[in-house]
DNA sequence: CAACAATTGTTGTCGTCAACAACAATCTTC
DNA sequence: GAAGATTGTTGTTGACGACAACAATTGTTG
């Protein structure tokens, strides 16, 4: 979508916020969640309508997970993405960047700059493919292929931090409800 | 008219999760030349690992819901992050800053810019504290109120959206899963 | 009460990340 | 063989999380 994807820069002033529709509602609007009008009292802030969002509450579990996987993985250097890059590498070598990019859902430009950080460390090669002379063909050096063992046992000891916070089966439903976005 | 061709890119992929037999063996991985033609491995790319990370499915999962939000609430031009501190600012009215940040998980340095736009578009007020003359109490304008009525009902649309997506029960589920992260 | 520590809002920097746009080199196709 | 599409690349923009430093203010303690 390249219209509203985001920031229309244009209307930062102040943008139509009245539009039609909006049922002046007189009086107290508020206070869904019980507290009739909670003051800074630090032990209860309600979250009203923000509570049946999934997506806020998977955006704080997220920022959780990924402090975990950086965390755990902290002495290899590795962070979640770096990891999936080479995962897939691994599984699949050969593939274009533009196949790995598609399927980890990465902008190819942004895999330029991994792949860049990726090959200075030896963990992964970009050879000229012969039948596309515009594209690589990527694999990992036998040096990467080592190091990706060790960061699948790292990712695997993440992986139980995960399943402690959260329940071992509730990570497995997890992963269920989610299976089609991988 | 938006050329929208970004959302669900990913067909649902039903292959096997992989569990404990397929093991990349440390050995030649015979998937050498096969993909040279860039679409023949499209569907058939494995994650290997990746699979079994709940935080690749989740990181997966957050970016649709975020765009189908920015989308959904595209016309009133809010994001996520400025939806959250509206509606916690909404129902409890008075907190600081520092409140709102610790709440909801957010930089107070952060806030700061994020409460700059939204005070310039007079839906949030600064208030100074007569108690603590170094704080601000947080609150909505009259506009402000109005416009976030409207933005919860936009935000109850795009859930709609994620219950189809996932399924109603699941994103109960969901919810329930990672009610401790909220 | 006065030094000292902690808090609050603010500014700034850094690095990650998604989204775009433009470009050269290279296929593909008609 | 020219037009159009694809691949990798460079660059820009903006949202975002993590820090660090700072002034103003409050609190704490000797």
């Amino acid at each position: 979508m390249a219209r509203n994807s985001q920031a229309p820069r244009i209307a930062k002033s102040r943008v139509a916020k009245s539009r039609a529709g909006i049922r002046p509602r007189p009086g107290r609007a508020r206070n869904e969640n019980g507290n009739a009008h909670s003051d800074l009292t630090n032990g209860e802030i309600g979250l009203d309508a923000l509570a049946g969002h999934a997506g806020y509450a998977v955006r704080r579990f997220q920022i959780w997970v990924f402090q975990d996987f950086i965390r755990t993985l902290g002495a290899v250097d590795i962070r979640p993405t770096q990891y999936s890059v080479m995962t897939v590498i691994g599984a699949n070598p050969g593939l274009s960047q533009m196949a790995v990019a598609k399927r980890l859902g990465i902008e190819r430009a942004r895999l330029v700059h991994l792949l860049d950080s990726l090959e200075q460390r030896e963990l992964v090669s970009r050879v000229k493919s012969a039948t596309d002379r515009r594209s690589h063909a990527l694999h990992l050096t036998a040096r990467g292929r080592t190091a990706l063992a060790q960061f699948k046992r790292l990712a695997a000891e993440h992986e139980r931090h995960v399943a402690e916070k959260i329940g071992k089966e509730n990570r497995e439903k997890l992963l269920q409800i989610l299976s089609d976005f991988t």
